[in-house]
DNA sequence: CGGCATGTTGACCATATTCAATTGAAGTGG
DNA sequence: CCACTTCAATTGAATATGGTCAACATGCCG
């Protein structure tokens, strides 16, 4: 058994085979270790390389023209980061680090040769790309029509279920984040977000301090964020060789 | 010259050969014709197709559980939908047409088969979808960072920028969606977006009414909206076939 | 004509922002 | 060890942005 982060990680959702688990591999050679608050990447800078992630907590960000920031993406542990921005000549958002953090970074140019030396990998890369969009648009859906109070209880939901799917204690983890990051992951000021924090401790739903979470009732934040599951389930048809699959269906 | 409106759209960033342009034409082959507001695709429904559009406007949308609705994205011709959705069991979005639509539809199962056939198709699947996540990363942005009059703003000049890439009148076009539509797409209501359209108005920025949009003022337009156009710039590394490449850059 | 969808307007209210002051914890340097 | 700074969090008051509700106008279509 192999110990990538990224095999471990995508298994989870999705078969791979051991054969294509090599492949990956390749993606974790290289480590960079970086401190807590480092910026990984400046928006707009050239890209040369994308990133996955071995340890630690990292966001990828927008800044504004105003100096507003928007999080854009929390990635943990074998999530992939910078991929979408292999194609275009300047990345698209900036990445920084929340906590201490081992990053390994792949030459996206190296990336475009795998396409076509390993149509597998190209299939996987779509894969991510694709469950990465799932969670974006989750996200536009959480930041169009809920209040504070729903954008909060749906973020404790998906990185509670981010961090069962690594194995990780679902009821009780870290959670590296001020308030002002929370405010500006949410799209509400860092004043609202100790205000909302507070609600969501009282209700008994949750409690959030010195970035430990806890989770009281699980049940009843789902309820009040709607939180819908699907890009969990992926299909076999794009996780096998096209040439091993049951016919007919 | 092909006439197909995929490659047409996608040539406007980043150059396809020939070559590639025959194997973009597979997914155009067969045609399917909507009526202005026909549903396409349910939320969750078992996802068979993914589409190119031939013709229309056509919107994704995410339903959520209280009866609110978020739209997700506008397509227009030349665009895919339900890239994205085709690793996956089930349609992470719906579906639906603004306007009277030709969309082509094909089997997602085929294109896992093309992938491995065509590496080309894949790396530009690939670039599809980053470009599709690219916009959906600045609709974070705005809707976690600006306020209502900005939403439009910067609705306003995507539009603006996409249908002057496909050739079509800049200052002036059809924008087929009623106040309710445009309420659900930038994440505010019905009777806001009515006040706002008449700020932006009297602002003398632009003008929307029966569905026609008319830009006044495109350069506040893209002060007051603080407009990205990086995710125009594909790097040729993915565009040509890596041993085709410039070497040594 | 009547019914329906769309858009408009005004009054009122709620959610969230802004500004300002304060506290506590952690880190630095004398 | 103590001042001094910095950063994060908390609180209150005033304000603004946007939501809600209801009434009304308009145009379209059967």
């Amino acid at each position: 058994m192999t110990q990538s982060c990224l095999v471990a990680n995508f298994r989870k959702i999705n078969p791979v085979s051991d054969r294509d688990a090599e492949l990956l591999l390749a993606l974790e050679k290289e480590e960079r270790h970086f401190a807590p608050g480092a910026l990984v990447q400046d928006q707009n800078s050239e890209s040369r390389d994308l990133f996955s992630v071995k340890s630690g907590w990292v966001q990828t960000f927008a800044l504004l023209e105003d100096g507003k920031r928007q999080i854009l993406e929390i990635k943990l542990p074998g999530d992939l980061i910078g991929l979408r921005d292999a194609p275009f000549h300047e990345a698209l958002s900036g990445i920084g680090t929340l906590t201490e953090a081992v990053l390994c970074p792949f030459p996206k140019r190296r990336l475009a040769e795998l396409f076509d030396e390993a149509p597998h990998v190209a299939r996987m890369m779509f894969m991510f790309e694709s469950w990465a969009q799932a969670i974006l648009i989750e996200r536009i859906a959480n930041l169009g029509q809920r209040d504070a109070y729903g954008r909060l209880c749906h973020f404790l939901v998906e990185l509670q279920l981010r961090l069962r799917l690594r194995g990780e204690d679902e009821s009780h983890f870290r959670l590296p984040m001020t308030q002002r990051q929370l405010a500006d992951y949410l799209g509400i000021t860092e004043v609202h977000v100790g205000r909302v924090l507070r609600q969501v401790k009282d209700d008994g739903l949750a409690t959030i301090a010195d970035r430990q979470a806890t989770i009281h009732d699980l049940k009843r934040l789902r309820e009040t964020s709607g939180f819908n599951p699907a890009y969990l389930q992926m299909d076999d048809a794009w996780a096998l060789p096209t040439d091993r699959l049951p016919s007919g269906r």
